[in-house]
DNA sequence: TCTACAATACGAGACGTTGCGTCTTGCTGA
DNA sequence: TCAGCAAGACGCAACGTCTCGTATTGTAGA
């Protein structure tokens, strides 16, 4: 045992400039149009560099989310008291970041690279919020009793995710009240007239 | 005026085998590995044939799912009486539909179209149901009486799409009880007991 | 009416370019 | 001594453009 091993170390410099150059190229050109090619000159890195430590396009990007590399912080809702309005200040800072062109690009993009990898798709389910934040900002409202307590959490979650990731993908303009019709939905119904 | 035109007249045989080959080609390999050398192959036809009239791969895929080469048919939703159960056998059969791995297959090329080209985006939107059949279904459980008439409809329409693409995106496996609860979560509530 | 001609689409495939993934070379550092 | 490194050559596949020769269609002159 007690396997030894000699010659160079990984370069860890070399590393962090290949997932910084994935994520800029990621984000300037989106996902189909990624090459290996250009992301090595972009770091100034050998191609046999990446080949060597990511067998695929897919991995090096989904090694990026992970990193944080794309994607830093993503949404968190608040805990005001009232779930009604955390989730809907919630739904509207999502799509106000997509109202970016920049970060449209590269939602769309990610939703190109989960197509064709399911890492990458299962590590954006979590990273978008549906298994982390929001989930736990729903368990603290069912705990506060603000929401009726069969109310299926992580679906709701789920739910929301899914309806700001299709809105993305048809390109459908947004309303503002949109929001507020879609938190309606979930909790079933409009806030009641107090 | 009158700019008459002449010349040969564009070959519809082409044009149909063209779109024939793209759909099946796409089926085959994915959105992504579809190339524009072997859908002229599998046609019998010139690149230079598809490239006249197609300015990008793009256009042709949308072009085949508008003429319904590509998702023949699509789930229908039935009108029972009770929108519930209705909803729920809609949301069965369409997972139903994206658990076998051909059709999986189909599905997340269809979302990788969708994410880079904004036509085929807003064509997979139309022709999943969200703007029509699911709408009208559930229109028709308003007039009916059977859902609260505030209820905003096209909303609840696209939550339940959204869901089952994201579902598909993230690989998570549908449980059998997950179409109940998406259900319940769109009407507010699971169904009262008698 | 018939015939030449011009215009256009067609299948086929050559062409230069780009990016792929592998391989080699010579250098550096553990 | 041996592994990782940057650089880049290599053969391959697909790109999108272009050019052939042929077929089809309208226009115009006989």
């Amino acid at each position: 045992m007690s396997e030894q091993r000699r010659g160079a170390v990984r370069s860890e410099a070399s590393r962090v400039a290949i997932l910084n150059a994935t994520a800029a190229l990621f984000a300037e050109k989106g996902y189909e149009h990624l090459s290996i090619e250009a992301i090595a000159a972009e770091a100034g890195v050998g191609k046999q560099t990446i080949y060597r430590w990511w067998p695929t396009k897919s991995a090096l990007v989904a090694e990026c989310m992970i990193e944080g590399f794309l994607m830093p912080g993503g949404a968190i809702p608040l805990n005001s008291g009232d779930i009604r309005s955390d989730l809907e200040a919630w739904v509207v800072a999502v799509f106000r970041f997509t109202e970016d062109p920049d970060n449209d690009v590269l939602i769309r993009s990610l939703v190109a690279a989960a197509s064709d990898n399911g890492d990458i798709g299962r590590r954006l389910h979590d990273r978008l919020g549906a298994s982390s934040e929001l989930t736990e900002r729903l368990a603290a409202a069912v705990r506060a009793g603000e929401v009726r307590p069969d109310l299926p959490i992580a679906d709701v979650g789920e739910v929301l995710v899914g309806a700001v990731v299709l809105r993305i993908l048809t390109r459908e303009p947004t309303d503002e009240k949109l929001p507020t019709r879609l938190v309606d939905i979930v909790l079933g119904g409009p806030r009641p007239v107090a």
